[in-house]
DNA sequence: AAATAGTCCAACCGCACCCAT
DNA sequence: TATGGGTGCGGTTGGACTATT
């Protein structure tokens, strides 16, 4: 028996949002918020049956009285409605070669995360950048055409960029002592900025005379490894990437390796004799020690058959 | 001018995850 | 621990628009 669908589809409307419909979600969102439930929302927003709305939101001619009858829609077609078009501050087309190049470069390393490529542009929607990459960014990467810019063309100043805004978002993303599994080498006080436990001697700069040859091949793997949530409490279902097994790994590995493959890109780093990963995140120093000691000092060790070298 | 092909993009669908119970 | 509801995500679709024949 499948699961009981999310709204009444037979009584709720689809395709195009007319002016009236984004006005009243429009409206009711600015002033309630989601509530934190978007089911019932159209049905919260139909509660507010006659009323005047914003003629400056809608094409009709100012001073209009437009009587709403509420929201005959589907939660999730309101929380897409909002999120890819109403939300403020959102941008619409006019994507930039920066722009263009930070896309390529994420899809890159990361594939079609979309809403992780999304983060790292500010007004972008996954949906957009999506559509965007489909028509228009996919097609330059045709064999013969090589114009989508490789992270090694990227200049210094949109890599930097990128791993500035990273390493705000990472420092955000880092959750509380209390909620993290934190094993040895997360245990501290976000509130603080407190570094995380680091053992010195297991925190060493990458080395290019290290054991793996290729290091960006690694990296790439690691990659492919790091694109799987993990679920519930730990120890079950972890999917597989297309030739590994992953089911031996903890939470905190891949919890760890979430939280940096999404954060950022052009990273190089290998596995040592030890069996850690020691990452260069193109950090000030201290940072790179900081960055392995959060997330790859003891974690990558179980990681080390699955990348290989 | 009409027909056809190609492009774009808003919106839907289904699935997996998260979390409360 | 199991279950079910809500949410977020990526893939896909379908219709509007534009270009070409």
């Amino acid at each position: 028996m499948g699961r009981a669908p999310c709204c009444d589809k037979d009584n709720v409307k689809k395709g195009p949002w007319c002016p009236e419909e984004d006005a009243t979600l429009k409206e009711y969102l600015e002033k309630h918020g989601t509530g934190g439930n978007w089911i019932a929302l159209p049905r919260k927003a139909g509660d507010l049956s006659v009323h005047v709305l914003d003629p400056s939101l809608i094409s009709f001619p100012r001073n209009m009285m437009i009587i709403s009858y509420g929201l005959k829609r589907c939660g999730k077609s309101c929380r897409l409605r909002w999120l890819n078009y109403l939300r403020p501050g959102i941008k619409r087309g006019g994507f930039t070669e920066e722009d263009d190049k930070i896309i390529c470069t994420l899809h890159g390393s990361i594939g079609s995360r979309w809403s992780v490529i999304a983060s790292q542009l500010p007004g972008r929607t996954d949906n957009d950048i999506k559509n965007y990459w489909n028509t228009k960014l996919k097609k330059t990467l045709l064999p013969g055409n090589s114009s989508c810019p490789k992270s090694e063309n990227m200049s210094n100043e949109t890599t930097n960029e990128i791993r500035h805004l990273n390493l705000q978002q990472f420092w955000a993303s880092i959750p509380t002592a209390e909620t993290y599994d934190s094993g040895n080498s997360a245990c501290f006080d976000t509130n603080s900025n407190a570094l995380p436990y680091s053992s010195e001697s297991n925190v060493q700069n990458y080395d290019s005379n290290g054991l793996v040859p290729d290091p960006s091949l690694i990296i790439s793997r690691s990659m492919q490894v790091s694109g799987f949530h993990t679920s519930g409490s730990g120890s079950e279902n972890y999917s597989k990437t297309s030739s590994q097994d992953l089911s031996g790994l903890s939470t905190s590995s891949t919890l760890a390796l979430e939280n940096s493959y999404g954060l950022w890109s052009g990273i190089n780093g290998s596995v040592k004799e030890d069996g850690i990963m020691h990452m260069d995140f193109g950090c000030e120093s201290h940072d790179d020690e900081f960055l392995n000691g959060f997330g790859f000092q003891e974690d990558t060790r179980e990681l080390a058959p699955y990348l290989g070298n």
